[in-house]
DNA sequence: TATTTTATTGAGATTGAGTCTCAGAAAATA
DNA sequence: TATTTTCTGAGACTCAATCTCAATAAAATA
């Protein structure tokens, strides 16, 4: 609610007006730091009384993934999922195939290695995906 | 053709029927190192004057995906590409965000790493996806 | 080879995540 | 308050991919 709050920052950057669906989408992305679908953010919402559509859901992630206060993770099964970035540094994910439980892991010697690919490519780093899909030690033993 | 055709030897496996149109999209897809998406196979069988269906397309792909022949690709723009797997060892991909270049490369030094994170969380590593997003070489001087 | 059985095919319907439209609502500005 | 501008929501729409089911082709059998 600050002046520094990064909601209203981005929306002032974006030239967008604050609303109160808008707060209402960031604040349910702050309330877990689990990997929500944008459904799941919806229902969240509507569960909790608040009445707001797909549509403004969508978009409003949207701006917030554009801003840099929101990942976009797209994992294979087809809907994105999303997870706020207060008090998150960089870091990729390691998805169990049979529970879908996610964790994250950073590995500065990847990184290191990733950016020198780049490099002797002549090319330029903008993004990059790194997922490892297995099987958790719970689901090997159960 | 031969005791060892590859496509055979899936089909045989899977306890499904050899066919023209299993043959076809096959062929297809070695016909070039590219990384198509469905539509481009089934538009190129179509105007080689081959008459196939895309639900017969997206079929044969599983298939071939499910047994190995071929590796399916999800870059992000909403649509899956497909490259054939014959001599071809294992590589990730990096991909200029401006013209859509696709590079492959591996890395033993990541591989490893790799290994050990997903080692040392007691968990079993199934498959993974390394994607570099670049602006290539050519792109950045363009 | 002819016949029967079973799997495959194709045209088009359907799905589902995500986007778009546009009239009414809400916020900014005068 | 009046006017202008942006935002919202309901539902239509898009598009890749999947599903349906009658017709067809392949395999099995006679």
């Amino acid at each position: 609610m600050s002046f520094f709050d990064p909601l209203k920052k981005a929306l002032r950057k974006e030239g967008l007006r604050y609303t109160q669906q808008r707060q209402a989408v960031w604040d349910e992305l702050r309330a877990t730091d689990d990997h929500r679908d944008a459904e799941e953010i919806y229902l969240a919402l509507r569960n909790s009384g608040f009445k707001v559509s797909r549509a403004t859901v969508y978009r409003t992630i949207d701006v917030l993934v554009k801003n840099n206060l929101v990942r976009k993770l797209k994992l294979g099964d087809g809907h994105a999922r999303f997870e706020h970035k207060v008090d998150s540094a960089h870091h990729d994910h390691l998805i169990c195939a049979q529970c879908g439980k996610i964790e994250e892991f950073v590995d500065d010697v990847i990184e290191t290695r990733q950016n020198k690919i780049v490099e002797e490519l002549g090319s330029k780093l903008i993004r990059h995906i790194h997922q490892l899909f297995v099987i958790c030690k719970e689901c090997q033993t159960a």
